[in-house]
DNA sequence: GGATGTGAAATCCTTCACAGCA
DNA sequence: TGCTGTGAAGGATTTCACATCC
């Protein structure tokens, strides 16, 4: 998961615990960060039921549809309430209200984006975003051919004036789109202008209050780990079970480093990172 | 994650065990998966460093511009090998290598995005992505209008050739860009065409086979877990110590529920969803 | 009979804290 | 002395399996 949690909230090497609340006596709203995640997938699958008339459902089959196996489901919605008849199922239509409840979807979310390039258009022509739910309200870049320019039918801003407009128009989700350099500043304008939850496109770790949330898209990351997947296979096709006598503990044994490769491949630092600079 | 685990593979209650190897074979690759996205991290964190010609860091430094705390870094460093030096910290180059090594950055990557639409043009256009890591090779799309234009200078081949060109130019990695109707059928193109890594970018639970491995970027979930986080606070706010005494069981105390809005909200159907059907 | 809801066990991940080495 | 590497403790999440109710 992305996590975003404490991060290091400028405790750079203080030993310093932080405030940290004894854990989670505050709030009763005790529902598992990852079960989160999977409720706003439900949604969607039980949306697409709802849509085919579909009234009811059991848990093998929502399960099923979702990608999790059934107890891990039962769960989940175990946490929001018990909505669910024994030896019938769950009506479509509840669920999906109580979900769209939870995860506060009843109330409109305005989204601004910095950071007009490929990515935040296509944001920005998201076509305006649910109609009801997510509205685009402001878009922002320093691009001064862009300022003004309508995108998606809304006009772009200066990234100067982010803290005036966000305040006014009441954003609450900020998308971060912007080159890596940028995107501190702009995380910071964001938060100055009272937005306290970000989704960031950019390459780059933010820091930020401990009151702000960050959910970050990383594409180099993800295309990093599939690549892990790969290598891994690829091992385990080589060498389904050499071993080499290496035993299992290896953790040292990672003399499977190439022969001659050590440090020499970081000549050209990192060309992945240098290139997924901007989406 | 998708898991991809047996899912509904047909285990429903069945006490089999599942082909499940006894984990000791596993060998080396016992790498945690939340380690190696972060790993991923570190990687760019560590190039950024190396940029600024800085040749050692320690774990406390390291790991707050990497946003985590430092023992997890350290243990994340540990599933890779011992390349410290105690008393002083690490060789960013050293890292560097090893963490590229680890995520299998050391051979080239060919990528495959499938449909050309706002992202899919954003995808296409990073600039060919990494010129070393992670080229994209081929682009597929439906619209007649498409075929053979070139996008970030790869013309556009047509989806039902997806096979045949992913064998020719040694895809290993699809990213699906498409509108959520056809992203299924385009996923299973892939995997026909030897395709064993995909990032889906539409919003659809992709079914594959349990060899592939399939990572999802799902804007509206993301959208939708800030949303929950942004109602927890506004609950917090509301009653900053209600609670009742309902202390951590809470369990059943699900109650919460608004009064009045239970199934009354899902008349329209998800109008979140419904919109963020393509990127 | 059939499916939910949920304690309890199992597993995975994180954090602690300290031994050990440069 | 200072920082890495890592067992062990502590949490969080997932899975099991079954009591419970329609």
């Amino acid at each position: 998961m992305q996590d975003g949690d404490g991060s290091g909230a400028g405790g750079t090497g203080s030993p310093e615990p932080a405030i940290e609340v004894p854990a989670a006596r505050e709030r009763a709203r005790a529902i598992p960060e990852a079960a989160v995640a999977r409720l706003a997938v439900y949604l969607r699958v039980l949306s697409g039921m709802a849509e085919q008339e579909v009234t009811t459902v059991s848990s093998e089959e929502l399960s099923a549809a979702a990608g999790v196996n059934s107890a891990k489901l039962r769960k989940d919605l175990s946490y929001i309430g018990s909505y669910g008849t024994r030896g019938v199922g769950y009506e479509v239509a509840v669920l999906i209200g109580q979900i769209e409840r939870t995860l506060g979807l009843t109330r409109k979310h305005s989204v601004a984006v910095a950071g007009i390039g490929n990515l935040g258009h296509a944001l920005a022509n998201y076509g305006g975003f649910p109609s009801r739910g997510f509205p685009v309200s402001a878009l922002f870049d320093m691009d001064s051919d862009l300022i003004g320019v309508p995108v998606g039918g809304i006009p772009v801003d200066h990234i100067d004036d982010i803290e005036q407009v966000c305040i006014e128009r009441e954003v609450t989700i900020g998308a971060i789109a912007t080159p890596a350099q940028g995107a501190q500043e702009v995380c910071d304008r964001l938060v100055a202008g009272g937005v306290a939850c970000i989704l960031n496109f950019a390459p780059v770790v933010l820091q930020v209050p401990e009151d702000v949330e960050v959910r970050k898209v990383d594409l180099a990351v993800e295309m990093q780990i599939l690549s892990f997947h790969v290598a891994r296979r690829q091992q385990d096709a080589d060498a389904p079970e050499t071993a080499g006598g290496s035993g299992v503990a290896g953790v040292d044994g990672v003399d499977v480093g190439p022969p001659g490769t050590s440090g020499r491949m970081s000549q050209e630092i990192d060309p992945v990172n240098r290139m997924v600079e901007r989406l």
